[in-house]
DNA sequence: TCGCCTGGTTAGAAGCTATCACTTGCGGCA
DNA sequence: TGCCGCAAGTGATAGCTTCTAACCAGGCGA
């Protein structure tokens, strides 16, 4: 099954930099990513603190690499479901970001200070993208646009290099996109952030109902 | 001007207080509110390391203080705007966004790990959303709920205590602040955090068009 | 079999938060 | 006015962090 064209040199070291990356995961779910140690990390896996520089350059280097499994977990969430209609694809959404908050914030909180995003992971963001476009055009007609929406879509026609995967969508499409990918950050990023928490309301209501304003039923 | 009831002993340490914060907030402005340093701190101000904790219990303490701060900053702002309608609001926000995106992910962004909200917060985020609620009502008539709307209106009308100073707001006007807080604050928090950067996307205008989707025209 | 290179170790520098013990000097009171 | 107490600032220290440097052992290829 594995191609194993590696040498055993190169597995194990593929193998430790999984187990580090695990154990980052479960220590950023305790918490938090801004108070992850390498020192712990390296004592819960039974070795001693330099080791760890063996495999990653530094701590960036690790978070760097954490933002990337995030981003390509949340890909990959979205490509298993696209089958799904946008109300599917809403709800697998929001159970990916409930299932560990930490990790979407990693990905859409407070961006970390000397971080800039490389290569890979604008790649990974724009599949992710492509992943809703997909469902956004299979999701029928838009309701027509009004005032600031139709200045939007013009701009949106000379503007939709993001969307290079899809040539043809409309422009209303296009705006279906971006709603739906703001508008349900904007709840579940205030629902994880427990800003619902003292006001006695159901986040999966408010989700139910500003996903239902984004596709026609 | 000033009441001054206070000894010059308490009035000095008042000040140093306050001259504290302000070196921390331009240190966050620079580094972030993760890295913020108390001993750098106390350095820029001519003083040794351990004299801050006379003022601050900890570094805890301090970003507790600077979080009400930025959350008072914020209904002052709103409260200040008061006279304008949902569209001045919306501009209002974004612009004191801008102004200091740090201090806006120090309310919104990512939760620090050991932080709860003491009761002073909770009172002034409540502030605010009492100045949008006002602006909600002022703004007009809303369109009539769709499917889910509905639902979340039937909701709405037994859990309002959120709302508790506006008792004879209509459910619908209650869904209009939540959708305006939230939908602003999902495209507000995609543009701080840079995710519209590499997409060649103006954020003024989805922002434009997404608030005009709020209000009556 | 020999030698290199990888992966582990300990030691140490520089930085952080936070506590403790100590001194100094301002402020209020007689 | 003079004196005393308490607040404020100091250095030392503990314990944590990331990260570098130097060193040692063992497996893998020639």
């Amino acid at each position: 099954m594995t191609g194993s064209t590696a040498t055993p040199r190169e597995r194990y070291r593929l193998q430790v930099r999984a187990e580090v990356k695990e154990r980052a995961w479960e220590q950023i779910a305790g918490v938090g990513a801004s108070a992850l140690s390498l020192n712990a990390i390296a004592k819960q896996m039974g070795m001693s603190g330099p080791a760890l520089y063996r495999y990653f350059a530094g701590r960036d280097e690790l978070i760097t690499e954490l933002i990337k499994d995030a981003y390509r977990s949340l890909a990959d969430t979205f490509r298993g479901a696209a089958d799904l209609d946008l109300s599917g694809l809403a709800q697998v959404l929001r159970r990916w970001a409930l299932e560990d908050p930490h990790r979407y914030f990693l990905i859409y909180g407070t961006p970390v200070p000397g971080y800039e995003a490389p290569q890979d992971v604008t790649a990974i963001a724009s599949e992710i993208m492509s992943t809703l476009l997909d469902a956004c055009i299979a999701a029928g007609p838009e309701e027509p646009p009004t005032g600031e929406q139709a200045a939007l879509d013009a701009y949106l026609e000379g503007h939709r290099a993001w969307a290079a995967g899809h040539p043809t969508a409309r422009p209303a499409t296009l705006r279906r996109a971006l709603a739906f990918w703001s508008r349900l950050h904007g709840l579940l990023s205030l629902e994880l952030a427990g800003h619902f928490a003292g006001m006695d309301l159901d986040p999966e209501l408010l989700f139910e109902a500003e996903a239902g304003t984004l596709f026609p039923r």
